[in-house]
DNA sequence: ATGAAAGCGCTAACAT
DNA sequence: ATGTTAGCGCTTTCAT
């Protein structure tokens, strides 16, 4: 590997020389000098030690994603997101999955300290308490999924969520007005907050109308397709559902497979809302009703405020984004 | 942030007896320094400066992958193969998404040398000399999509396929087996070598039966739902069509969309088969036949043929997986 | 317009 | 059993 120095020595100058032309900062060197060593560094293809250059300026270009699973496309497009947001500012991304455990969280925030990331973007496990996780010094973004964080904080955190609760509320309002009288809800369990407000929403919703909410209605397990092959199976056993309302559209992907072989079609025996609005969503059978997250802004929203943090810039450092219904055919 | 040598001069021992205890290469420390020590850095939080300690040792212990996207579920399945096995052995993932593009290929391979990462897993866009885009030292796997490189290859460079012929004939044999007279294939465009064997195995798979291969029965554009999608509409415009192969799922989830919008039935009127075997493939309606490449096992061989070429082991340079026809309802 | 020198935090060979 | 020391490749201040 070439290095700095020996570009030095071939062009007759100091390393201190090539470091200026090299970064730039080459106001008081001439032209002459200049396009040597450029010249060298062509010719040689010279490439910057990066690590040697993090070690002296103290950063390394680079921040940490911690998401429970790549291959769930919600968050596929939350990393893609932030992987292009964070490229157009120069930063390069680290993809950590989770699988929605602490014990391995823990273990990826190690990880990325000791590579001496410049800032962390988490969203945190279902079920876990922000205090055992907390990444010291380390400026994080905690995205998703809310959790509770003491207000004395020492830390650097930044939180961008979505208004969950706003969001089922419309959901479920839009069945109502399509007539749904005996709606349903299979989601997440109540042990991490987005469910609880989704879940919080739809109760609202069917409330406000003047409906009770029904506990045999529920099926709460997990983010994820079996939840809602299962729950519709389960849901469907004894009762009647004209109504069903999803916490995220992969749970109404396993609703859609279930409510197809039980011989229900949709939407004309039950219509489905789902959440999140994954690129899929649209190429369902039908094309599915859902609550669109803005994932993609997300993504950037958690890199800017992200290097807001890494540069001690004061920010506002709670976002919350609204959802969107997105209307198509399973209602 | 704290550093060895404070951890060091708290302890009253230079930092090469720090060094060595956190790094268990103890075997001639008395217990009570190490205690000592282990005590002080578990008391004051202390973390290794990754940085720091691969300016030293000459490594990185992380790798690039760089895709065309994580969105794109084939590769977010093959990034969280990567992962997995990266994790186990100890290395770290930096995510890269070329979107296809010789450029960004190009700029990112660029700054992951600077990041002095250890190696490179690839997948080059679909066009693509490999010529033009070479890392010189950094060893580096080429994943999914082969290319030609140049036999006297000074660098390391490993090379990771599957059998897309064998994949694809397999496909086409069993929709004649199915009873298919008029089979099309609508999948990427010839520009890239995977595509064309799987156009290969399927023109093969027709000859070898009797049949003639008919160009009005082939749209070749892209690899993503919309080509499914424009080559039903295209193709079943005029002509009559029993029998579908797509060059891979996505097509086929496009092609099913198009279908059920021309009212046509999966597998009563036209029977499809898909290739890759994305993990929703089995959700769509009905649930898709396809071939199933080992993407999972590819992650694993990745990293594993990587580290051998990382290591200087002797291994073989080239491996080729064989692909499984998974049968579900779409034939 | 250019260079000398110190130092970022760590490891390891060698000395004691 | 522990310490001394040099050095990884770079940037930057201060001299010249």
């Amino acid at each position: 590997m070439i290095t700095l120095k020996e570009i030095a020595k071939m062009a007759n100058v100091s390393s201190a020389t090539v470091s200026k032309v090299i970064n730039g900062k080459d106001k008081y060197i001439s032209d002459a000098t200049r396009k040597k060593i450029l010249d060298i560094v062509e010719k040689e293809g010279y490439i910057t030690n990066g690590i040697a250059k993090s070690l002296k300026m103290k950063n390394t270009k680079t921040i940490g994603i911690i998401i429970p699973d790549v291959m769930n496309l919600f968050f596929s497009e939350l990393a893609r997101g932030i992987e292009d947001a964070a490229e157009k500012k120069g930063y390069t991304v680290i993809l950590c999955n989770s699988e929605n455990k602490v014990s391995k969280t823990k273990k990826y925030i190690e990880i990325l300290q000791e590579k001496m990331v410049d800032g962390i973007i988490l969203t945190p496990p279902e079920k876990c308490d922000f205090n055992s996780i907390r990444p010291g010094r380390t400026p994080t973004i905690l995205l998703d999924r809310d959790v509770d964080v003491e207000t004395n904080e020492p830390s650097k955190i930044g939180r961008i969520f979505v208004n969950n609760t706003a969001g089922s509320y419309k959901a479920t309002s839009h069945l109502l007005s399509k007539g749904c009288k005996e709606i349903a809800i299979i989601s997440s369990d109540t042990q991490n907050k987005p469910s609880l407000e989704r879940i919080q929403g739809y109760e609202n919703a069917l409330r406000d109308k003047g409906y009770v909410v029904n506990s045999d209605r529920k099926y709460l397990e997990s983010y994820n397709i079996e939840t809602g092959y299962n729950g519709v199976k389960s849901l469907l056993m004894d009762k009647r559902i004209d109504g069903l309302f999803c916490g995220n559209d992969l749970i109404a992907i396993g609703a859609l497979k279930a409510l197809r072989e039980l011989n229900l079609s949709v939407p004309s025996d039950v219509k489905i809302v789902g959440f999140d609005d994954i690129l899929l969503s649209r190429y369902l059978d039908p094309p599915l009703t859902t609550i669109k997250q803005p994932v993609y802004v997300m993504g950037e929203k958690a890199i800017e405020m992200l290097i807001a943090l890494i540069n001690d810039e004061q920010i506002d450092d709670l976002i919350i984004l609204e959802t969107l219904l997105i209307e198509r055919d399973s209602t």
